[in-house]
DNA sequence: CGCCAGGGCCTCA
DNA sequence: TGAGGCCATGGC
C-alpha cells in the first residue's frame, strides 16, 4: 500500500468518521459555500455563531445577501473575524450566483467549475476546492495549512499547493467521500497532535514521520 | 497576557 | 513567484 493510503487508514482507524460540514437546511449547498468563506484562516467555532446569525435573519439566501447593507452584514458575521473583508466577499459571491445559478454550476466539470470560482474575488485555491468538494460533492483534494504542515513534517518538503494536491490525486481513488473524510482527518490530526508545537508522543502516524 | 485558527489579496522586489 | 503586511474575533 502507498504511503498516502496508509496514512488515511491509520487516521481513520484512530479518529473514526468526522461528519464534516454538517447540513441542517434545505439550501445546504449555499450554507456550505458561505461557510467556506467565513472559515478562511478562522476556527470553525467562531464561524458557527456567524452562520447562526445569518440563519436567524434568513440570509442563507442569494437575493437577501444582495440586498442587505454591507455594514449590516459585516456586523452579523463579526464573530468569524475579518468581518469587513468577508462581508465584501459574501456580496461578491451572491452577486455572482445571481447571474450564474448554482444549478448551472452543478453541470460543469471540476476544471470548469474551479476556473469559474477562482474568478470571484475572495475565493482562492483552497476555498474553491472546499466548495467543489463539500458543496458540489465532486472529487478534488483540499490542501489547507494543516495538510501542508503535516506533509512537510512527513517528508514532502516545499511543495506548492498544486504539487501537494497532485500527490493525493495520484495515490487515491478519485472518490469525493474519501477526499472529504481524509481532509477532515488531517484537520483533526493538525489540531490535536501535529500542532505548531507538535505533540508527537501519542500521534497515530508517528511511525510514518521523518521527525521521529 | 500571547498565540493562533479549516486564506486571500495586494505590493514590491 | 515568493515573501511580507494586512484583515480581526474569540478560545485557550
Amino acid at each position: 500500500m502507498n504511503k498516502i493510503n496508509l496514512i488515511y487508514n491509520k487516521l481513520y482507524k484512530s479518529f473514526g468518521p468526522q461528519h464534516w460540514w454538517p447540513v441542517t437546511s434545505d439550501n445546504a449547498r449555499l450554507e456550505i459555500i458561505i461557510g467556506a468563506i467565513l472559515t478562511q484562516n478562522t476556527a470553525w467555532k467562531n464561524v458557527k455563531r456567524a452562520i447562526e446569525n445569518l440563519k436567524k435573519n434568513n440570509l442563507i439566501n442569494i437575493k437577501k445577501i444582495n440586498h442587505i447593507n454591507r455594514k449590516e452584514l459585516a456586523n452579523l458575521i463579526k464573530s468569524s473575524g475579518y468581518y469587513n473583508e468577508k462581508a465584501k466577499k459574501l456580496k461578491n459571491i451572491a452577486n455572482f450566483l445571481s447571474k450564474n445559478s448554482i444549478e448551472r454550476f452543478k453541470k460543469l466539470s471540476i476544471e470548469e467549475l474551479r476556473k469559474k470560482l477562482l474568478e470571484i474575488k475572495g475565493i482562492g485555491p483552497e476555498t474553491a476546492d472546499s466548495m467543489i468538494l463539500y458543496a458540489f460533492n465532486k472529487p478534488i483534494f483540499v490542501i489547507d495549512a494543516y495538510t501542508k504542515r503535516i506533509f512537510e513534517r512527513l517528508g514532502y518538503k516545499q511543495r506548492t499547493y498544486d504539487e501537494l494536491q497532485k500527490l493525493f490525486h495520484k495515490n487515491l481513488e478519485s472518490d469525493y467521500k474519501i477526499f472529504n473524510e481524509y481532509h477532515a482527518l488531517l484537520v483533526e490530526l493538525g489540531k490535536n497532535y501535529c500542532k505548531k508545537k507538535p505533540d508527537c508522543e501519542k500521534c497515530p502516524i508517528i511511525k510514518c514521520c521523518n521527525r521521529n
